[in-house]
DNA sequence: TGAATAGTGTCTATAAGACAATATCCC
DNA sequence: GGGATATTGTCTTATAGACACTATTCA
């Protein structure tokens, strides 16, 4: 009934198998997770950042991140980072792409699985003051649309950051997709307070897009779109008329 | 073993470091490639399965793929596996998703870095001709536009196959980054001889999609993005009027 | 000549950009 | 009231869907 062409006894079961099974036969490499937490306001894309205090990199900057335990999923393996690293938990993460060239650690292999997590400036900045270590880094992005490429990053005094490892690629990719997503997607949202105005959604996708949206359109498809839903409350102590507050209508089965 | 940073002295050098540094200190997982290799014909998705002639998983189908060399990187790894599986080269492939839940394969810990590769199903039917071992699975999506999940395969014989591992999931993948990115990218091609009418890039468009196009819209929108150029050549004994044979152009810098 | 699909032209509906007019808040 | 932005309405333009009509090949 099988044929003879196997590389094993064809009849034995698969916990024979098992239990034959040498995990140790290859080289393997290392796990890791990174995660590119963004959030915008000043115009600018940010992103949390982390001084390494030794070697390898010694000093340059890098994204939060960790090995993954061997019996970890790869999103817990992110939320731990955001936990231990930022002090921050239930972020919106979502896994970006998998960085494995074979020398981007000197150490050893590290293939690291890149995750994009995505929260708002309040959440940020008190996440920063509340647990040190970490930095605010503000991010230039030398292209347009989502040609893709690495960003630059900037500490708050306007010092250009050293990057460690190819962190500089992995957060390039991870404004492309964002860039990408907000094509089809209502991921903005994510940046923003739970109540917010039209204008401040469209001030997060014009940071994110890095150039600017024309105000009628903008303000007709959000709203044609069945994802925003009015609060009845308005922005308060504005100096100008105040807009309505919108929040995200939690999107149901199309 | 969770911690990331290490505890040597942050006045240490990185070639110190180096030197001291311990890389079997914690377990590491295993990290394999897989391949949800694509094309299209007679109006649905085929995917390239290989039984498994051993266990775990012994008899399922699962995805041409291999464990990534300690030195070797992932793409390299992907293409490897389509060249010693399929016996393919030079085929278009892309990375798609990272799998790492901890119990998806029984023998240990493998992470998985899934490859979506598309080829024409001149190339793809020949290279299973010409190498024994490979199957061709007709694919059965069972949900919209990208909402996303598991697919079904069926044999050539219409019968319902068995999945190894996750492998449903990664086609599902497949067929979900394959959908989103026929709204903005033309990558429908990579599916198509050099040469191929309209018509058979909207049956081409139409099988990813999983629904019918307009016509007439469909011939605007490619002629109008500039990605076509007509061959001045016709396809031939069609029993009808023939149809202008288009090639895609290489996209220039926008 | 007839079957069958390719390719063109035109009309209509919808979405985007531009812009003007009015509304509403804080000072 | 003045400054500033919100919100509504209208006009114009670009694009998509629908459909009619002509063109071209093979049998």
């Amino acid at each position: 009934m099988l044929t003879t062409e196997n590389m094993s006894s064809p009849s034995q079961t698969d916990a024979a198998f098992l239990a034959s099974y040498d995990p140790t036969a290859f080289e393997r490499p290392s796990v890791a997770v990174d995660v590119a937490l963004l959030t915008a306001f000043d115009g600018a894309l940010h992103a949390l950042l982390i001084r390494r205090p030794a070697p390898p990199e010694h000093d340059k900057h890098a994204l939060p991140g960790g090995f993954v335990g061997i019996e970890e999923a790869l999103d817990a393996a992110a939320r731990r980072a955001l936990r231990d690293k930022a002090g921050l938990d239930r972020v919106f993460i979502e896994q970006l792409y998998t960085f494995g060239a074979p020398r981007r650690d000197p150490r050893t292999r590290v293939i690291t699985v890149a995750y994009v997590g995505l929260i708002n400036a309040a959440r940020f900045t008190a996440a920063l003051d509340a647990k040190p270590g970490g930095e605010v880094a503000r991010l230039d992005v030398p292209w347009e649309g989502e040609t893709g490429g690495a960003v630059r990053a900037k500490s708050a005094v306007g010092k250009r950051l050293r990057l460690a490892f190819d962190h500089a690629d992995i957060l390039g990719m991870a404004v492309k997709r964002l860039r990408g997503k907000l094509n089809y997607t209502a991921v903005g949202f994510q940046l923003l307070p739970p109540a917010f105005t039209l204008r401040a959604l469209q001030e997060v996708h014009e940071t994110i897009l890095g150039h600017d949206l024309n105000k009628d359109s903008f303000r007709r498809r959000m709203l044609a779109s069945g994802a925003l839903e009015a609060t009845g409350e308005r922005e308060e102590d504005v100096g100008h008329r105040p807009a309505e507050l919108y929040r995200f209508v939690r999107q149901s089965a199309v």
